[in-house]
DNA sequence: TCCTCCCGCCATATT
DNA sequence: AATATGGCGGGAGGA
């Protein structure tokens, strides 16, 4: 089933815009088909590493405009370090002026740490694909090609793909091979991925979590395990929670592959963030809150510290595409007790309901608009967490889409209000956690109280 | 020091 | 078995 061998065509790119002429002296292979001298072309590259000179930045001198304009925080990040200046430390390489320091250790100018960021990488990659492709032409993507010109390892453009693909801003077509769609549909996807923020009660949740880190910060220490069980049995009453990937309209994920089981962390992690920036109020998620949030909804039992660490470390991994993409930028929320990293939204204000509410612009390209339910997409798509050797689709989960359908009807209304208007129609889906109102409500209150100190900090 | 997060080993999933 | 994917977290650059 798979025509992996489509090498019928080429990659649309590096040639629709400026694009990276890449003609430099270096590797600025610009090859159709990638064929590398040195290694196979098939296989994993494994260490392409460091091509001959390093030359990390010449080659793409015309994209980093394209990236300054859109990003003047990465120039100015850039403009911080001498370019050209390509000894930096190295005590004993007297001076790299004369060019080739030969020998055998021309370690000179490493790239420098920042200079390959998965930030900057991210822009790279995008750099290279029109925002709004056109639907007729081909727009694939070729992992090995792309990670060789930009001359990374296979491994990181994973990352950047997955989270890309959590946006539907590319689809996996077959191996190696993937489909750009740019933005078309991003809003739709951020409007589904708002509605199902909402249906899990990511607002209720992020409430829940500051009161308890208010609470603490008092004397009432010791409430944390009895939160803990609130949130989760809020989100998944017994199973799981929304383990699923949420699936657009009308892109449906061709080439089955992507629909198997392991579709896990990245991906949906990297919804579930977009999520919670959604469905705040003042769109601004810590990365802190972020982590428990995300841990509290699988694993029930983790107090462990390691795993909200790793949690972060993915954070951060999706936070820097998300930038790229300008949809968040980085921020710090200065609560009581220092100030802890954060990211603030400033992508589009999506729409709250995800039915009934087109594309804000008609666009030229037919993408069936199949305007659709967020849960319907959801139920469908329901796999665990857990790779189930033999299951993708969680039974129990089938359940909690019905418990989500109960939850609907609430977000039809409430389209900039402040604050979740969660007491009146929440109160009868947390039912189990009467108490849980009070709390709420007072949980809102210092919500508003926050969001009016986190302007000044 | 703490915040970031690169790097790439190696477990898993696909072919 | 060979490859393609992608969890994961040690540990180092940078402020």
């Amino acid at each position: 089933m798979e025509n992996e061998k489509e090498n019928l065509f080429f990659e649309p790119h590096k040639r629709g815009l400026m694009k990276t002429p890449l003609k430099e002296s270096t590797a600025a292979n610009t090859v159709l088909t990638e064929i590398q001298p040195d290694f196979g072309p098939l296989t994993t590259p494994t260490k392409p590493k460091e091509i001959s000179q390093g030359e990390p930045w010449t080659p793409t001198a015309n994209l980093k405009m394209l990236i300054s304009a859109v990003s003047p925080e990465i120039r100015n990040r850039d403009q911080k370090r001498g370019l050209f200046d390509s000894r930096n430390g190295l005590p004993e390489t007297k001076d790299c002026l004369h060019e080739h320091l030969s020998g055998d250790e021309y370690e000179k100018s490493q790239p420098s740490r920042k200079e390959k960021s998965l930030g900057l990488l991210c822009h790279k990659f995008l750099a290279r694909y029109p925002n709004y492709p056109n639907p007729a032409v081909n727009n694939d993507i070729c992992l090995d090609e792309v990670a060789e010109e930009l001359n990374v390892e296979r491994r990181r453009i994973y990352d950047i793909v997955n989270v890309l693909e959590s946006l539907h801003m590319v689809s996996r077509l077959a191996k190696n091979r993937y489909t750009w769609h740019g933005r078309h549909n991003l809003n739709k996807t951020l409007g589904t991925l708002k509605s199902v923020g909402e249906e899990n009660k990511y607002a209720e949740q992020i409430m829940m979590i500051k009161k308890k880190e208010y609470e603490q910060e008092f004397d009432f220490s010791k409430t944390y395990s009895i939160e803990d069980h609130i949130i989760k049995s809020n989100t998944g009453q017994n199973g799981h929670p929304d383990m699923c990937f949420v699936e657009l309209p009308g892109v449906e994920f061709r080439a089955a592959s992507v629909n198997s089981r392991k579709d896990k962390s990245l991906r949906v992690m990297s919804q579930k963030f977009v999520m919670l920036f959604l469905v705040s109020t003042p769109q601004i998620v810590s990365l802190e809150i972020a982590a428990k949030i995300l841990i509290g909804e699988d694993h029930v039992e983790d107090l462990d510290r390691s795993k909200f660490k790793t949690k972060i470390r993915r954070l951060y991994d999706i936070a820097n595409v998300l930038s790229s993409l300008n949809l968040i930028k980085k921020v710090h929320v200065t609560e009581e007790r220092g100030r802890k990293p954060a990211f603030k939204w400033t992508g589009p204000e999506i729409s709250p309901s995800p039915s009934g509410r087109g594309p804000v612009f008609p666009l030229p390209c037919s993408d069936l608009e199949a305007k659709r339910p967020s849960k319907d997409n959801c139920a469908k798509n329901l796999f665990s967490t857990r790779g189930k050797p033999n299951f993708t689709r969680h039974p129990s989960l089938i359940k909690l889409v019905k418990s989500i359908e109960s939850d609907r009807r609430k977000i039809n209304s409430a389209p900039s209000s402040p604050i979740k208007t969660n007491k009146a129609e929440s109160s009868q889906d947390l039912a189990p956690f009467p108490s849980k109102m009070a709390q709420l409500a007072a949980i809102c209150k210092m919500q508003l109280e926050e969001q009016s100190s986190e302007p000044r900090k």
